[in-house]
DNA sequence: GGTTACATACCAACCAGTTGGTATATTGGT
DNA sequence: ACCAATATACCAACTGGTTGGTATGTAACC
């Protein structure tokens, strides 16, 4: 085992924490575990986090970090129209599903579940993320609906929307062990959107509309 | 502590496992922790389960035996109007979300993201508790969808956004400790039904409509 | 030369599971 | 109806391995 070179041990933990949490879950990866497959030492582990909960804070603000610059600088943001930019959202993000489904769970959600009674620095943690998530569709979707307002939406609720999409979806997926289901999760969202904003799916034989 | 009476061990297992995995979650949780919160010895729960994943494995089908006696069973189900039925269950699933959020969030779906990949027996016994939650919505979804047919929708895939609300919006609301995205996604669901099957909210000023 | 970034060795508490036993039901023969 | 044989339900104590965390040492960098 060729040893890592030096500085590079709190990102290797990170990295290794986001693909072993995701997989396992926060309470049964053990910091052995996670220093084995990070290949550094126990002392590496406890020189750059005071505890495993402080790991687990950390993993999860960089999971928010990384996602988040993920969808900010995307293609998609230099779209005019604000709600296609909204559906092409929602098709990276069905894009994403392609990858196994230890890959595509979100590390917030996937940690928040076990953790939001018992680690409440791990929940403020994924409460971040989350509002970081609600924040990037909302941004969208408040611009589209200033273009087509509609009594009793607001762009907060419908973002909301997406965020429990996205978990649900995931979670579905996880017990019917099929990716189908967080699929339609975000069909279903676009079909609702499609018909409260009016804009059926442009289609070869269907374009018979302004 | 007075000893509980013989032949009780079992559920009073089953049931102080249901409280403590939704406020800790499933690895999080000890025999030792389950045995004490049951008073009960180690000796009794290896007695009635062979090893921790058995007692989840059972947890998970209590859970689903128990919900959908309360759902099958319940009043709403002799409306006779289907789509009605629908509405009066989202009702019913928005006052339990009065409870606290340990209490009406799902073992299913709380155990299932942490067990999914290495638990297969969990996993299926959640896939049960799912698959089990979803046909209830689907039967009077079927019947609602045979009065009013749509292109494209079909009651499968509808009850499948039931459950992905459900499990979406306990981890939203687990994350942002407040109940009211649990609500948001109910409240989001109905707004959808209302629009596609054009049955609007019939409100006291608001009821010109047969 | 001192601070940062690790490595090694170690520890007490806790973990799931086992052992060997006892008290209480249940059964079947008379 | 009564009693032995058997099975069930449970208990207390224990075990080997694992847990998160620490104490101490050392090599690289500024």
């Amino acid at each position: 085992m060729t040893r890592a070179p030096r500085g590079e041990a709190r990102s290797l933990l990170l990295t290794a924490a986001t693909d072993l949490i995701r997989r396992k879950g926060f309470a049964a990866t053990s910091v052995d575990d996670l220093c084995a497959a990070a290949g550094v030492t126990k002392g590496a582990f406890f020189h750059h986090f005071a505890s495993k909960e402080a790991l687990g804070v950390a993993v999860v603000q960089h999971w928010t970090e990384t996602t988040g610059v993920m969808f900010a600088t995307h293609d998609y943001n230099r779209l005019a129209d604000p709600l296609e930019r909204v559906f092409a959202y929602l098709d990276l993000r069905r894009s994403l599903l392609a990858m196994p489904l230890a890959e595509f769970s979100c590390v917030a959600g996937t940690t928040v579940q076990e953790t939001y009674q018992t680690y409440p620095a791990i929940r403020a943690a994924a409460e971040d993320s989350v509002r970081s998530g609600i924040a990037h569709v909302q941004h969208h979707l408040a611009e589209a609906l200033a273009l087509h307002p509609m009594p009793g939406v607001t762009a907060e609720g419908l973002a909301l929307q997406f965020q429990i999409a996205v978990q649900g979806g995931i979670v579905v997926a996880k017990a019917l062990d099929d990716p189908a289901a967080a699929r339609s999760a975000f069909d279903h969202l676009e079909r609702t959107l499609r018909l409260l904003f009016d804009r059926p799916l442009a289609s070869p034989d269907t374009h018979n509309r302004t």
